[in-house]
DNA sequence: CAGTATTAGTTGCATATTCAACTTTTACCC
DNA sequence: GGGTAAAAGTTGAATATGCAACTAATACTG
């Protein structure tokens, strides 16, 4: 990692303690706004890869991958892996099941929930649009060092956990 | 950086060269979702924060922490800095007046702008909400090593040039 | 095993968001 | 300068979203 710049941190140098004696918010290092800010921007961006030629919604697109990922699935594991509203979801999945994209059926071991999965036609259209997303990914990585791309997913992942304990707390 | 777990890539143990063989997408690995997804953790958990309390609205909050920063702007500076839309940036805005949060005058030197500020209740607002806030981004961050901090920092910026850069390609 | 609590998912409804079309003003250019 | 193009915001109308209340099924607990 060469990255050596100076950036003041919103947190305070020590870094530790409780209680913040700052009330001003620095969006140069404001973490939540810098991670809402990219996310918007490749999002937004990378929709322009399916959702011109395809008629998918980002929230569907998001359930495709989740489903093409998993294939097979409940509900509450795409709530779970996505942070989206099950509300959201549950709609998504009943407008994609209409289009032929997902397939539903009650789960046997539980009957409030069900099986999710991409029909044939839903994998079609995954296989379809998959490669120029990978393309498009790729190309933003490769703003990136090896090892710093490395670091990037180890940090994101950090920051995941970090949110899951903190909801316990 | 202790980072030493493996992680398979997205774009190819070779990093370079161009055109896509996969077609199978890794979540694990995939940056377009694990930004996704974790912004919209952030996001939707810090929301509680102001959102109980203050009748604002994430996008309201984004705006107000804009304006904070910068005390003076233009509404295309917001779009541009918060990557949001423009319409809904202008009626968040004409909510924001409605309720004496923000100050909007006619740009003299163009009339189509409009010179946007918080007024002192607007100020008001930010300084009861950012403590907690900062409070909450602080326990996030401590879950990483002061270095891993900076490096983050140093990376978010980094993607974000790079998304610029192919903006314009 | 009865009664209560939890969980999975859906839905009503109010609000938020998007896209495109529009107004007004400024920039460009012959 | 006159005419066209571009930019800053606004708005109508369709769609998407979030919250809370709901149904149905399972889990817990005495």
């Amino acid at each position: 990692m060469n990255s050596n710049q100076y950036i003041s941190s919103n947190s305070g140098a020590s870094h530790s303690g409780s209680g913040s004696q700052r009330t001003r918010i620095h969006l140069g290092s404001f973490l939540p706004s810098l991670i809402r800010n990219l996310a918007e921007g490749i999002s937004t961006r990378l929709a322009k890869t399916y959702t011109e030629e395809y008629q998918l919604t980002i929230t569907e697109w998001r359930i495709l991958l989740q489903l093409a990922e998993h294939q097979s699935l409940h509900a509450a594991q795409i709530v779970e892996n996505t942070s989206m509203e099950k509300s959201k979801i549950s709609r998504a999945l009943s407008s994609m099941e209409a289009d032929g994209m997902v397939r539903r059926e009650v789960d046997d071991e539980d009957n409030r929930r069900q099986r999710l999965a991409l029909s044939d036609y839903g994998w079609e259209i995954y296989r379809q649009i998959a490669p120029s997303v990978l393309d498009w990914e790729k190309q933003l990585i490769e703003g990136l060092e090896v090892a710093e791309y490395r670091d990037l997913l180890f940090l994101l992942e950090k920051l995941n956990e970090r949110l899951k304990v903190m909801d316990k707390a």
